[in-house]
DNA sequence: CACATACATAGATAAATGTCAATGTATTTT
DNA sequence: AAAATACATTGACATTTATCTATGTATGTG
């Protein structure tokens, strides 16, 4: 039913903004709660907002409620599975080009 | 001088919609040129060449101009770099790779 | 040269995206 | 209960993006 590469374009999208980008950089440190990301980013508090629901989304992150903080982490098995996608996508078989007359 | 993060979103942005991943999707064959890409694509010439310039731009897919044809392939290089990036993203260990038997 | 082919560029437009201020909601504290 | 805290939601706005039609440019062919 889903199709394969608008799933997959929508967990790039994770990756393809500066924002996003920077958080997942900070989350590398591990799991850590939207108040200190949001001291740490020269954003306003909904668009870090906006931010963490599509990285939640898209699987990349995973979120956590614990009383009133929301805790957020790298989920990484969806990471260990867009790296196996994303060489797929990129590691070409080693065939020759096509450079036969195309039209 | 430039910025990593903003390099490094300019380089997700090619894997984030459906027609370039379609395009990538095609280039694992190999070389094609661009009337090759056209006919199993459901788009315009130009709504192509403008995909295939944000794949370039990005360092994905290389282009080489013969004669009236224009060829696009997938830059290995560029590709391994970017997966060596996502995983340093996302902390992902080194997942299994058919090309570690033979390197 | 005149014409056809392959692709690029320009301009227009609708949709998606990133951002913020204002406000709402759930939770904890006093 | 009232206030404070942490975050979500709404609505507005400007920018970016994807797409098309129309046209331009380079290259090959009669």
């Amino acid at each position: 039913m889903s199709r394969p590469h608008s799933d997959n374009a929508k967990v790039f999208k994770a990756f393809c903004d500066e924002t996003r980008l920077m958080v997942l950089e900070l989350l590398q440190g591990g799991e850590k709660c939207a108040c200190v990301l949001l001291e740490s980013l020269d954003i306003t508090q909904p668009t870090l907002s906006h931010h963490m629901n599509i990285l939640v989304e898209s699987g990349i992150v995973s979120a956590r409620k614990e009383g009133r903080w929301m805790y957020y982490s790298i989920n990484e098995l969806k990471g260990e599975k867009t790296v196996l996608l994303l060489r797929s996508l990129l590691m070409v078989a080693d065939v020759q080009s096509d450079r036969t007359a195309c039209c």
